[in-house]
DNA sequence: CGCTCGATTAACATTAACGTCAAGGTTAAC
DNA sequence: GTTAACCTTGACGTTAATGTTAATCGAGCG
């Protein structure tokens, strides 16, 4: 079961990159697709898991200079609002959302971090139990 | 006190960027550091804590595609030892520490992250004070 | 005063990560 | 069997974030 294959376009429907990103990542070595006899790229379901681990990794990174300014420059204006005292009630609810949704963010990237971290800790684990079960075997 | 001024290249060495990134950020107007009579950029120590804190939210970021295909490939290799069983002990232990650093590298990212979130949950409190400050006084 | 070191602007170069054609094959529906 | 919708491989364009080089100016030292 499961081994429908896909095209690119529905990989892309399926990931949310762009058809060009896709190849992309495959003259990077990043993917490798198999390939009808028409030469069309060929998706495993593995493939696509693949890509949308790549997309996850990718999501966690995505803090452009642009993206530091803005957020500096959100900081600065609440601080001038806090010091200054003078704000209406709209103005205040409305930075209040616009910092919460800095928060949602953070908080999204780090998720993401967190998941690949653990990743990593299970292949420690089973490193470890192979580890020694070698260790044993040498010894023997 | 502290109204040392430094240039540009003390500003180097203080924060890690090269001297063209850090005109390039004030190109972005990401800093606004004063100029002497002869055009010299001088920095205060506001503006070197400035472009640190820029510094570090930059380095939350930092994973580049070739980064992600790093992890992925250091994933399946580990996969196959794991998978084979006929890995020496050296060698698995070499894989270990790899995992090890990304682990490591990972939990940076997410301190760093979580440094700004509270950085905003603060200013969201702060904030929330006001407001209720500023509705009392509304209902007066 | 001249020399050297460091600062300035300007401008062109580069790398990553795609976007956007163009020219041509493929597939599926009618 | 032709047309539309999709695929392919170039190849050149673009944006962010710098690197690099050139030409010029200022500062401090002997």
């Amino acid at each position: 079961m499961s081994d429908k294959l896909y095209k690119i376009e529905q990989v892309s429907n399926l990931t949310g990159l762009t058809k060009r990103a896709i190849r992309y990542y495959e003259d990077l070595n990043l993917i490798r697709p198999r390939r009808a006899e028409s030469a069309y790229r060929l998706y495993t379901e593995e493939d696509v898991e693949k890509i949308k681990r790549i997309v996850s990794l990718k999501k966690s990174l995505a803090f452009s200079l642009a993206e530091i300014k803005q957020a500096l420059e959100l900081d600065q204006e609440v601080e001038n609002i806090l010091s200054e005292e003078t704000a209406s009630l709209a103005t205040i609810n409305s930075y209040m959302e616009m910092i919460r949704r800095q928060i949602k963010l953070i908080e999204e990237k780090v998720s993401q971090l967190l998941v690949t971290r653990k990743k990593f800790e299970d292949l420690l684990m089973r490193l470890s139990s192979l580890e020694e079960k070698v260790r044993k075997e040498e010894t023997r």
